[in-house]
DNA sequence: CTAATTTCAGTCTGACTGAAATAC
DNA sequence: CGTATTTCAGTCAGACTGAAATTA
C-alpha cells in the first residue's frame, strides 16, 4: 500500500521538511508500509500471506462460498482470487469443487487442516498486532482503531464502490 | 474514463468477518490505500505525483542539493530518484547541473516555475488532506497524527531499514 | 585502494483492466 | 438476449537489488 508520498522503507525521516513530516496522508502511508512489512514477514514464517488469512477467516465465518463471494467479502480482486485459492489448495487448507447447483461456480471449503491453520494464524496475527502497536496503550489502540474505522467508512462511501 | 460501472474500486467491507474488520494493521492498510488514491488522483489533476511534491518541498527547504541527498531526505529510493528528477526537469520545475566541486554529483535546483508550482501543490495538498480527514474534528486529526507519528517512530527504529 | 554518486537493467508484489469461455 | 463466474494475459506504480561507470 502505499503512498501519499510514502517514500520508502529506508525511511530516513531526519532530513525531511516539516511539510512532509506532518502530512497526515503521508504519515498514514508510511506507517501502513512498515506495518505491512512486519505483518507479511511474520506471516511468511508460517508460510502464509495476508490473503490466506482473509480467505480462511471468511470461510470459517461464512461457510463454503463461491470465489466471487470470497472476492466480495475479503476485498481480494476478482482476478487475483484464483491464485490465492491455488496457493491454499496446494497447502491443503481449502478445497475447490464445482457447485452442482450452479455450474459456473466453484465452491471453496475449509479443510480440517485449514481450520487448524487458521487458529495458528489467529495467534500469530495477534502477536503481530502487538508488535506494531507496541508503543500505544490499550486505550490508544482503541482510539486509533476508531479513527481509522471512521476514515475507512468515509473514504469507502465517497470513493469506494457503490453498492 | 470513469463511468459508474467501471468504478470497481472495491473494498467491500460489508461482508468481512469481524476478525478482519477489526484488525488494526488491516485497517491501516485499507485506509492508507484509499487515502493514497485520493491524493494521487488529486495530484494528477495538476500533472504531478507525490514524489514531485516531496522533491520540490525538500528543495525549497534545503536549497540546491545532490540527488543522493534528495533521496536521503525524501525517502525516494536512490535508484528511482533519477526518473523523478527527469519528470521534473521535463516540466521545467527543477534544473539538473553537474556540481563543479564534486564531479560525481548532479546539483538539483528549484526553478522559479518550480517554486510557483510548489505553492499550488501546497494548496492542493491541504485540500486533499481535508478531503481525506473530513469526518474528523481538528482535535481528532491531531490525535491521529500523534498516534501515527509515535507508531512510525517505533517501527522506524525497530524495523527501520538500512537499505 | 576504498567509498560515494549516478544510472541502468531488472525483479517482485499488489491493484487493477479487458476479455474469453462458460453457464444461468 | 443480458448477466454472473472463473480465469488468463497483461499493465502500471512502487519498493527494492545488483552492478557498472565515474570520480573523490
Amino acid at each position: 500500500m502505499s503512498s501519499a508520498s510514502d517514500m520508502t522503507g529506508h525511511t530516513d525521516e531526519r532530513g525531511a521538511p516539516a511539510r512532509l513530516r506532518n502530512l497526515p496522508t503521508r504519515l498514514l502511508s508510511l506507517v501502513a508500509m512498515q506495518s505491512d512489512r512486519v505483518v507479511s514477514e511474520g506471516l511468511a514464517v508460517a508460510d502464509s500471506r495476508k490473503w490466506h488469512y482473509a480467505v480462511l477467516a471468511t470461510l470459517r465465518e461464512a461457510g463454503p462460498v463461491s470465489q466471487a463471494e470470497l472476492s466480495r467479502r475479503t476485498g481480494i480482486y476478482r482476478s487475483d482470487i484464483v491464485a490465492v485459492i491455488n496457493e491454499l489448495t496446494e497447502r491443503d487448507l481449502v478445497e475447490r469443487a464445482p457447485d452442482p447447483a450452479d455450474r459456473r461456480r466453484n465452491v471453496i471449503t475449509l479443510t480440517p487442516r485449514g481450520d487448524g491453520h487458521l487458529d495458528r494464524l489467529d495467534e500469530l496475527l495477534a502477536a503481530l498486532q502487538d508488535e506494531v502497536l507496541a508503543p500505544l496503550t490499550p486505550a490508544e489502540r482503541d482510539q486509533l482503531t476508531g479513527l481509522l474505522t471512521r476514515l475507512l467508512d468515509h473514504l469507502g462511501r465517497s470513493h469506494g464502490r457503490g453498492a
